[in-house]
Parts: structure tokens; C-alpha cells; sequence
DNA sequence: CGTTTTACGATGCAGTCGCAACGTAAACGC
DNA sequence: GCGTTTACGTTGCGACTGCATCGTAAAACG
């Protein structure tokens, strides 16, 4: 058994297994010995590189941010330099809904955890500046494209809006990825005016 | 100590401590003895009122929902008859963002409910039925007054997850409730145009 | 009056929890 | 070579959990 091992992979292979039982279990089933099973390891290995379970969820809490994060700027680099304002937002909010089971069962964690932040208000500081930072980029896109009379700050808290609406009724199931993003297109439009790549209805 | 009492007093005072602690704690704090001691009664009478845990969360799930469908009722009703579509969804939909203490406590606790039913499809299967039902009242009210050009069910469905939205950011304390609230008045502008009544601005 | 029913309070039990403590085997430093 | 450090696996403890059970007091019913 060799001594030297590679921590962020451990830890990263116990994450992924927390937050498999999260996604199925909700976060009161996170026990260390149930993440521990998951993982297929023993419950003294998840203690050891994790010592208590708030470091534990601290941890996963930035790796369901350090997903998104990848995600979207997969997404923005697969769209060349400078696309449009309107399709590089379509794009990236496009890409944090959780439109397929994978990103559903992030999504439920994510959930989660912001319940679990709601009643930890010096956890959830910390998320307050990846919003402001989010809501003054997307307001830059706004005001590169939208529609003269929009105000941008406003139509961007609007936006951002819509955006995680749609995820909670989307992991919530309560309508189909299309008419979420049927709502999300509709949304655009309002701020920029109809797309002309796409016919203005379905 | 009287024999007859009203169950559905006991239940619902047992109900209201559920919440406070589910508000200030989370719903993973919500155990027998926590709720009683928050209803400064034996866990023994709890137990009386609700046979096992998840009885009681049940009933506290219909508590939300209930002073939820109450609170607008109550909004609506001191609107007058036939009040102007944009009038009556503003008014409704303000009255469901969590815009003071009061409803920020009921909003972690919905929160907290959310994250739950997410795990538990069976629960969450009774929302869809009431989402549905919004929806259309809400298309109905923007078909009956919006601009021409916008698709009413695309459109309400965007409004709610603006209002979904708004509420989870809100609960965060992202921003404050002006923002929240000029962020749906900018909404309604879109759909609707400017309101008269209101400077196009703050 | 007595009997039944309701409304509790108290106690106990099996299971789970986080976490500390301990034991051990393997690799590194010397 | 040997001691130290790292990486675990195991065990146990005190606290908590939901829930069943039991006892009891009081009101309703006959």
C-alpha cells in the first residue's frame, strides 16, 4: 500500500460519492458511513481526508460550483471568440438548466444545498459575490445587445431569474426540458427582439 | 384536563412549531422532540397528533401551501372586482416573494420542503397539478392583457420561474427586495409595456 | 355509579449519528 | 537497518433518532 497518494483525487472520488447519495437521498442520508459505501471505501478513509462532515460538505458544496463553472466555460469556449451577445447568453443559461439526468441530479444537489445554505447565512455569504459577478457580466451582454429601453441591471436580475426558476420546476419535473427552454428562448426575445435564426414560434 | 379537543388546533399548533424550527434550523433539524419542545409540549403529544415523522411533514407541507394560497387570496380579495390583468398578477405575484422577515421564514421553510419532495417523487407528483393550474391562470391574465406578440403560455411560464427566481435569491439575500421587486415591475413592462401608472423607472 | 374512550406523559429500545481513539502496514528519511 | 510519517481499518462511546409501549388522569357514556 503506498503512502504516497494524491489527496484532491481522494477527496474528489469521496465528493462524487456524497453527492451520488445527495442526488438520490437528499443531504440528511450524507452520514459518513453512507458516503463511505458509496465510495466503496471504509468509514475511517472518508475521515481521514475529511474531519468532520462540515469539511466534508464544504467541499462538496465548491465542487457542485467548480461543475457549473467547467461547464459553462466548456460551453463559451465551443462558440468561438465574440458571438453575440444573445446566443453567448442562450448558451451559458442554456447550459446550467438541468436538462438532462445528468445535470438533474446536480441540480438536486444544488437544491440542496441552498436550503442547507438558507439556515447557514456564513455559508452562503460566500455565494453572494458569484451572483453579483454573474449578474454584472450577463447586464454587460444585455446592454452589448439587448433592446434600446431595457435596463440592463434589471433585465439581468430578471434573466438570472428565469433561469433558476426554470431549474427548480425542472428538477421539480413539473414541465419538459422543451418548455423550458421554449421559456428561456421567449425570455431572449424579449430582451432582444426576435431571433432571426430561429422562426419566432417553435 | 378535558377529554375533547380540537385535533385540528393541537395539529396545527404542533405544525407551526415544525415550521419555526424547519426555518431557523432546516427541515433535518425537525425530529419528535425538537418540535415539541418548540411547541413547549411532551413528545408525547406530538406523537399523539401525528402517528410517525413523516405524517407530520405532510401535514406541514399543506400548512406552507395553504398560507401561501391564503396570503394572495387575501392580496386578490383587497383588490376589487375585475382589477386590470397586470394590476392582478403584480399584486399576486408580490405577494409570493419573500419580501419581509414573515415570508423569508416561510420561504426557507418551502425551500427546505422543495429540496425534499426532490428526493421523494411520489410527494412532489401532488405540486404538479398546482403548477399547472398557476400556469394557466397566469396565461390567462397576460392572453387577456399583454402585448400582442407574446405567447401567453410561454410567457406565464417565464413570468412564474421569474417569481420562482427571485424568491430563491431573495431567501439567499443576494439582493435586497427593491431589487427583486423592480426586477418583476421591469418584467411585467415587457410583457405588458410600461406601466402608466409608474415613472418608466424607479 | 362504573366503564369506556380520549389525551396525554414517561420510559425504553434498536438503530444511526459524528467523532475520537487505537492498531497496523507500508513507504520515506536517515 | 530503523524510526517516523502517512494511510488507512476497526472499534467504541455518548448523543440522538423514530417509534412502540405502558401508565394514568379525566371526561363522556351508560
Amino acid at each position: 500500500m503506498p503512502k504516497r497518494v494524491d489527496h484532491r483525487e481522494r477527496r474528489a472520488l469521496i465528493a462524487d460519492a456524497l453527492m451520488r447519495v445527495a442526488a438520490e437521498q437528499g443531504l440528511e442520508a450524507v452520514s459518513l458511513r453512507h458516503v463511505a459505501a458509496a465510495a466503496g471505501v471504509s468509514a475511517g478513509m472518508v475521515q481521514h481526508y475529511f474531519r468532520t462532515r462540515d469539511e466534508m460538505m464544504t467541499f462538496a458544496l465548491a465542487v457542485v460550483r467548480d461543475r457549473n463553472e467547467a461547464r459553462v466555460s466548456r460551453a463559451l469556449g465551443a462558440l468561438g471568440a465574440t458571438p453575440a451577445p444573445r446566443t453567448l447568453l442562450r448558451t451559458m443559461l442554456a447550459e446550467l438548466l438541468p436538462l438532462d439526468e445528468e445535470r438533474r441530479a446536480d441540480g438536486r444537489v444544488a437544491l440542496a444545498f441552498l436550503a442547507y445554505t438558507a439556515v447557514r447565512p456564513a455559508v452562503a455569504a460566500a455565494l453572494h459575490d458569484e451572483t453579483a459577478a454573474l449578474l454584472g457580466f450577463i447586464a454587460g451582454q444585455i446592454r452589448a445587445g439587448a433592446n434600446p429601453g431595457v435596463d440592463p441591471e434589471r433585465a439581468a436580475v430578471g434573466l438570472l431569474a428565469v433561469m433558476e426558476g426554470l431549474g427548480i420546476y425542472l428538477i421539480g419535473g413539473h414541465y419538459p426540458p422543451e418548455t423550458a427552454l421554449a421559456a428561456l428562448d421567449t425570455q431572449l426575445d424579449l430582451l432582444f427582439g426576435p431571433d432571426p435564426d430561429r422562426g419566432s414560434g417553435d
